[in-house]
DNA sequence: ATATCGATTATCT
DNA sequence: GATAATCGATATG
């Protein structure tokens, strides 16, 4: 399958549609030989200064500058001491707002995501693959299909959560914030494989106090990646 | 399965 | 000095 970049002008629009819009869409880290990547299957909209709970609230400050440049770059923060979150800059320069990227179906480099991740200890180590749980259902039987769901439930930890994503891709401020991301020459960018969602539910955002009731959290109905609900 | 809590620091008031 | 767009561990039903 063939990969599109995102153009500029895609981010170029209401964060609300850029969101939406975003699930589906490839993540993408190219390192070298490695290439990590995933797929977008739950985003949330952060509108310009008109929401509360947005950074640029309260107008442009040294950390939120990139949110008010060109859209399709990445505003990448640190959080709770420990933790980085990526956005992307949407509207046209001198207008916020953005959209956050909440969580990966992790698609390729899953064990350099894992050791980035910490996971690599004991069984988690081995088979990330499906392919490989088809072929344990079919081959070895039940009880060996049950140790690769194990293995499922591991793969989740991976890129299910704004931090564990950054994490797991190695997305940093120091390395990323800025970085555009509609250039495939770019160490972290944004792609088209031609997937589209089925289905979209909106919820209200996760972990905020402020206009905690609008629905600006979009996911991809019903799919394992997806942060809160088990598969 | 759900609830609560501690970690840890850049950023803003 | 308080807060935060989170995560992982621990406690409890």
């Amino acid at each position: 399958m063939k990969l599109r970049p995102l153009a500029r002008s895609f981010f170029s629009r209401d964060p609300r549609l850029v969101a939406r819009e975003l699930l589906g869409k490839l993540l993408i880290r190219n390192r070298g030989r490695n290439v990590l990547a995933g797929r977008i299957v739950e985003v949330e909209a952060y509108l310009g200064e008109d929401d509360p709970a947005a950074h640029a609230a309260a107008g442009m400050t040294e950390r939120n500058r990139v949110l008010f440049g060109p859209p399709g770059h990445a505003y990448v923060y640190f959080i709770y001491g420990q933790y980085f979150c990526l956005n992307v800059s949407c509207q046209p320069q001198g207008k916020a707002g953005c959209v956050l990227i909440r969580a990966l179906e992790p698609l390729a480099g899953l064990e350099e995501m894992a050791r980035a991740r910490g996971l690599t200890n004991g069984a988690r180590r081995e088979s990330f693959g499906g392919a490989r749980l088809q072929s344990c259902r079919s081959r070895i039987g039940e009880q060996a299909a049950l140790a690769a769901e194990v293995n499922l439930t591991g793969k989740r930890k991976l890129t299910t959560g704004p931090g564990r994503l950054c994490q797991a891709m190695g997305i940093t401020r120091a390395r990323d914030n800025g970085k555009d991301l509609t250039s495939p020459r770019s160490s972290l960018w944004l792609a088209d494989d031609g997937f589209r969602p089925r289905r979209i539910l909106r919820t209200p955002r996760v972990g905020i106090n402020r206009a905690a009731r609008r629905l600006l959290r979009f996911v991809i109905a019903d799919n394992y990646f997806a942060s809160g609900k088990n598969g």
